[in-house]
RNA sequence: GCUGGAAUAGCGCAGUCGGUAGCGCAACUGAUUCGUAAUCAGUAGGUCGGGGGUUCAAGUCCCCCUUCCAGCUCCA
């Protein structure tokens, strides 16, 4: 049996003994409904009479570990549909989903000992005593609805990790714990990178740390493209209404887009507005405004509505289209930093995982039918070289055609076999996942999922080729022949939204970035304030020579000093006194440990950190 | 959107039975002039997320709203 089944058996059986402990513990009249296992255990969904809260886990714990003690056994039983509902009688949902099973389904019910009884399908184990050595622990209690549906019973979801021994446990909890010391959210106050209020949730505001890497990633990602023949545009972030409705976006996502609205019915012209503020101040005078004709909010008939944009695909669409274009000059590639705004529904938002204010490092590329392949394999190693900065590995996903597709079936054909003979040169036959019908209406895409130190999946790169929008948006080129023909669109982008993509190296780094990459590369500690002279023509060279770097001139103690640095984990700080202005030296403070390099001379240490910047490396230099 | 939780000084937190708010760090002032992660002393800092209600009295109790967090929206 391989690890998985091993898991997977035992992940289940642990949940059938959380209901029946559940059941002792809470009595009959416990509704008892589904158990899945999932990544870290498993979770049982009840309906119960009373809540539990977190002091009542040990007594679900103990009663679970004394049910194993009992050595029951565990005997498999098949049954007629009426013989099932029989046997649970009372209880709803097992009730629905014994109706819901398709006729010739073999129903079978598994006994847990004498007294307790589920519908399930199996495998278990025979025997509660293997389960003796299993690792268990109670993580949540959530609230969860039947089915998913938030019309139906509201349920109680217990969830429990479960672990083959007490040792993978322990590993998984740590692992958690780490999790959470490696918050993004957490760091990023920490080291004042960004903020959120409530004024404007969801958008984050970019301090000036965290700007400073953003900028940086901006930068990284611009010197790439430039190589690869990208050329960047800008576009307007508020579009009338006309344009979403040619896009689609009207019609498809309307209701993920922030509006200014069309104000015919709201304002007239000449209306008065009553109870107007001018100030914030307790004693602020009201006054009345007047709209007047001709005003932003005069008027508006109902197509004057616009919306910011949520995408940048219909603005690269309109560049595109403002002139003629011959075969000769596809690929043309418009990448695009523009801010996006998705308007998302409230409790979907977390830190900058997911915001509704973001950029994308995002590209449209307008090609040729017969380009779509190489084009593909250029944008994967861009992907190849990003992702390898930082140290990250990532596998792709194909998806294809869905049910509702638009467009020529055979367009399709053609574009799914180009992309699975681009991932199989590149990954291998079944290197990569296929996910067939998840495509996009418009085309199919891949998918491009990291992998973090802690092993989390994010997915952040997306490769998209879409037939519509240049149907929608009627796009030509004229070909070798004079016809006029239709060129397909390339959507991508490798880091997807900036935003997210450094929540992920926040996390994946702890917040310890590679040298190109901080905020401040280099802290600069003079002993005493005498010193402030050589530390100054220190600050000065390493600006010129495009090293970051932050200078406490104060004449606070030299410990304070260097505190403050390593709180914002500066991957260099140096320390300077009489020694090293006497000998033109610097005694470098390295991040992560209390280790020194004394004495470095002043030429080699500005080269060291040349040396990073320029090689985008990933690890710190630590000998001279 | 739904379920549950939270919001008190810049940050991390305490605040009991409803009696007009406190600690640590940071900040500021002064002293100290220091060799690798917290020198000493003093000072200042609050509409207790917003609005409404109950009460002689509300950070505390009730209602509404906002934001954030953990989940759900993964079908034996």
């Amino acid at each position: 049996m391989d690890k998985e089944m091993y898991l997977s058996l035992y992940r289940h059986s642990l949940a059938h003994i959380m209901a029946k402990a559940v059941m002792e513990l809470y009595g009959k009249d416990t509704q008892i409904a589904i158990g899945p296992q999932i990544d870290d255990g498993c979770y049982y969904d009840f309906v119960l009479t009373q809540p539990v809260k977190e002091e009542d886990f040990p007594a679900i714990e103990e009663r679970m570990r004394e049910i194993i003690k009992r050595r029951e056994d565990w005997t498999r039983k098949e049954v007629t549909r009426d013989e099932a509902l029989e046997i649970f009688a009372g209880q709803k949902f097992k009730q629905e989903l014994i109706r819901d099973l398709p006729a010739d389904e073999t129903i079978t019910v598994y006994y847990t000992g004498e007294d307790f009884v589920d519908l399930c399908r199996g495998p278990h184990v025979e025997n509660s005593q293997e389960l003796m050595n299993a690792a268990y622990k109670i993580k949540s209690v959530s609230g969860a609805y039947w089915r998913g549906d938030e019309h139906r019973d509201r349920m109680t979801r217990i969830y429990l990790y479960a672990f083959p021994d007490k040792n993978a446990l322990k590993e998984h909890l740590k692992l958690v714990q780490e999790a959470l010391e490696r918050d993004h959210k957490k760091l990023g106050a920490q080291l004042e990178l960004f903020m959120f209020d409530e004024t404007a949730p969801g958008m984050p505001y970019w301090l000036p740390r965290g700007w400073r890497m953003y900028q940086e990633l901006l930068k990284y990602s611009r010197a790439i493209q430039d190589r690869h023949g990208y050329t960047e545009i800008a576009a307007p972030l508020v579009n009338n209404k006309k344009l979403w409705l040619i896009s689609g976006h009207w019609a498809h996502y309307i209701n993920n887009m922030f509006m200014v609205p069309g104000v015919s019915g709201f304002f007239k012209a000449d209306d008065e507005i009553p109870g107007i503020l001018e100030s914030l101040a307790e004693d602020a005078p009201e006054k009345t405004v007047q709209m007047q004709a001709k005003t932003a909010l005069y008027n508006r008939e109902e197509l004057d509505t616009m919306a910011a944009k949520p995408m940048n695909c219909p603005n690269a669409m309109m560049t595109y289209k403002r002139t003629v274009h011959s075969y000769k000059e596809l690929p043309i590639r418009y990448s695009e930093y523009d801010v996006l705004h998705r308007k998302e529904k409230s409790g979907q938002m977390n830190g900058l995982f997911r915001v509704q204010e973001f950029r994308q490092d995002d590209d449209h590329t307008f090609v040729m039918e017969s380009q779509i392949e190489q084009e593909i394999a250029d944008i994967i190693s861009i992907a190849d070289e990003i992702y390898g900065t930082f140290g990250v590995t990532y596998r792709a996903e194909l998806s294809t055609r869905p049910e509702d597709f638009m467009g020529d079936i055979e367009v399709w054909n053609r574009a799914e076999a180009a992309l699975k003979k681009i991932l199989d040169n590149k990954y291998g036959e079944g290197g990569y996942e296929i996910n067939e019908g998840d495509g996009a209406f418009y085309g199919p895409k891949i998918d491009l999922q990291i992998k973090d130190a802690l092993g989390r999946e994010w997915q952040c790169g997306t490769i998209q080729l879409d037939f519509q929008l240049p149907h929608n948006f009627g796009l030509t080129y004229q070909a070798q022949d004079g016809s006029m023909q239709m060129p397909v669109v390339i959507h991508r982008a490798i880091y997807g939204s900036l935003e997210r993509f450094i929540g992920i190296i926040i996390e994946n780094y702890k917040g310890a970035f590679p040298f190109w990459l901080s905020p401040y590369q280099v802290g600069i500690v003079p002993i005493r304030t005498e010193h402030n002279e050589y530390a100054a023509e220190i600050a000065d060279l390493l600006a010129q020579r495009g090293v970051r770097a932050e200078t406490d001139y104060s004449d606070s103690n030299m410990k304070e000093k260097i505190k403050r640095f390593k709180n914002y984990k500066d991957p260099y700080i140096i320390v300077l006194g009489d020694k090293e202005r006497d000998e033109r030296t610097v005694s470098i403070n390295l991040r992560g440990s209390n280790k020194q390099l004394q004495g470095v001379p002043l030429e080699r240490f500005l080269e060291m950190c040349e040396t990073m910047n320029r090689e985008h490396s990933l690890n710190l230099i630590e000998n001279v």
